[in-house]
DNA sequence: CTGAAAGCGCTAACAA
DNA sequence: TTGTTAGCGCTTTCAG
């Protein structure tokens, strides 16, 4: 590997620097670093020229070098929780994009949806990271400041907390909720029960929340309320449970799809019900799976994509202006309607 | 951004630096690199103080700075393709799980399963990372020995390529193909088919090869070929095709789950076909779905939880012993027999 | 064990 | 438009 010293271009090992090629196109090392930054003072020949012999030696500016200077890197660092879930699978696949799209790169940080990231975020500021998307978890309040302080702009996508620090992107969980819980109660359903995700997330209390409101409207209660945390696993065991009761419900509201697709496994092929039938479940998010016939699956769909674009979008514009307002963003969804639950009428 | 020169502990913006925490410490800043360097020589003394103003001041170190000095991050690169297959979301989630337990961060770039991913590399090159995973991807002969030249340590995850450079992990794909056609044959099959991924990836043409070779060892061929390229649209678009056919196969193995999945989807849904009864269908991989009453897919189970630990495990051990040999990893699987394809005897 | 000093590769004033 | 000069925040000799 021992290169030979030769007079000039002497071989020092690890890739060529700026300084190199500057030596090799007789130019000053700033040329270089001018002749790669998009709006920079060079003439067209420098330019020509050291792009030239870069390319010969294999030069390519060192981003770590240059964000110690600038002060900040294009590296976005992205927790989300388990990619089982093809929610979030899709959803990270499209952050990246978008991101990517913008000049940034995902820094893949795995989090549990449990409330708070604190620990993770704390490894992530030693990065000096452009910024943070957080997927379903929220910071405490101590590190939003602290955040904001250190002016890192911070999105949360479906989650918003209390704090008024930092961006939130959520889909319409009340509205959603309540859509689904006036289908069910039109549906003629008798005994409607809910399947609660986390507790302590606030998609889950808004969605709870918009469900039973909704309910109450129209004079109605939970009849049965079972949680799961969003687990696909603590689903098919409450699901075993609830179903084998004599009163088991006519209805079953799941949080989110994760769970309600592994409800209706269970339900047909360990209880033998025909889902829309015998028993009417609906989930919430419309991921891929929902839509296949083998699960046809009713359910609020939750705009993916939607979300993953505005995050980046909203995350770009907050690096580009620093002092600019945290937004809280509220997209849209729509029930749609498959066979999982019975139809009103 | 002049600061001002103000007495001693001016108000800088951004984080504290190892200076800071040296000043109101009293001792030097090479004292405070020390005290966050695990073997360093400092006196417990000392350490604990600069332990405690850096915490006061909310110090950490800028892994940004480290990494340039010491010339590489603990950040790996991993190219992986479309999350939408849950055996790529798997993967991703337990690679970047095993990657932080060896104190390595993932950073995610999308990466088509086409073969080879150049242009991806060159921009990963500009981070100096540590290392890189490439599942289901190459890089071409230049580019690997471009990194085998800079010495940055590349696996490669479920697909082998015919340079030697660089260190692969692999399923058992010619194997697993094999038993698949045993078995097929041994159901007493007509008319079996196979449905190809990616012609240019290496798990398609050994899952291919081994497969047509059990086959002809038994005296029989296929009985048709399609190319879907690990696309579940692809798959559905031509399952339609080729069990409207008068003389359709009784038999189709799949290159992989993602595209069985949605084969046998069409096939129950759209023609009426009873999966194991009507016509067989069997995939590879193992992917959650599969397991799921509503598919119960037969297929060649990979390993995929023990695939990403391998590959962290071998571009970690390529990372600390710089000048050690590309390793091949075969890992073995097994046929996992469910209910989608018509049993023996 | 400790501090001073020299950079890592680059960007950003500042002069020329 | 250019080159020169300081650093960015850190690790790492090298003296002491």
């Amino acid at each position: 590997m021992a290169r030979q010293p030769t007079s000039d271009a002497i071989a020092r090992p690890g890739p060529p620097t700026a300084h190199d090629v500057a030596r090799l196109a007789g130019v000053s090392q700033s040329a270089v670093s001018r002749s790669f930054t998009p709006g920079a003072s060079v003439s067209e020949k420098t330019r020509e020229k050291v792009l030239k012999t870069a390319k010969e030696l294999g030069y390519r500016p060192n981003l770590i070098a240059r964000s110690l200077i600038t002060q900040r890197s294009n590296l976005i660092g992205v927790a989300i929780p388990h990619l089982g879930n093809p929610f979030y699978a899709t959803l990270l696949e499209a952050l990246s994009e978008d991101l990517a799209e913008h000049g940034y790169r995902a820094m893949l940080f795995p989090a549990p949806m449990s409330a708070f990231v604190d620990p993770l975020i704390e490894e992530m500021l030693s990065f000096r990271l452009g910024g943070l998307i957080l997927v379903s978890s929220s910071l405490s309040s101590g590190l939003a400041e602290e955040c904001l302080r250190i002016g890192l702009p911070v999105v949360q996508v479906n989650r918003v907390s209390s704090r008024g620090t930092v961006s939130t992107i959520v889909g319409d969980n009340r509205g959603g909720a309540a859509q689904v819980a006036e289908f069910l109660v039109a549906g003629g359903h008798e005994r409607i029960a809910y399947m609660a995700g986390l507790e302590a997330s606030s998609t889950n209390h808004d969605r709870e929340e918009g469900f039973t409101e909704c309910l109450a409207r129209h004079g109605r209660s939970l009849s049965h309320r079972v949680v799961a945390n969003y687990s696909a696993e603590q689903a098919r065991d409450h699901a075993r449970i609830l179903l084998a009761r004599p009163d088991r419900p006519d209805a079953l509201f799941c949080a989110n799809d994760h769970m309600a697709i592994a409800v209706l496994s269970v339900a047909r092929a360990e209880f033998g019900l025909v889902p829309g039938r015998d028993i009417s479940i609906v989930g919430f998010d419309d991921t891929r799976l929902s839509a296949m016939p083998e699960f046809s699956l009713t359910t609020f769909r939750q705009p993916v994509i939607e979300m993953a674009r505005d995050a980046a979008d909203v995350l770009h514009r907050m690096i580009s202006a620093p002092d600019a307002e945290a937004t809280r963003t509220v997209l849209p969804g729509e029930l749609v309607i498959r066979g999982s639950a019975r139809l009103p009428g």
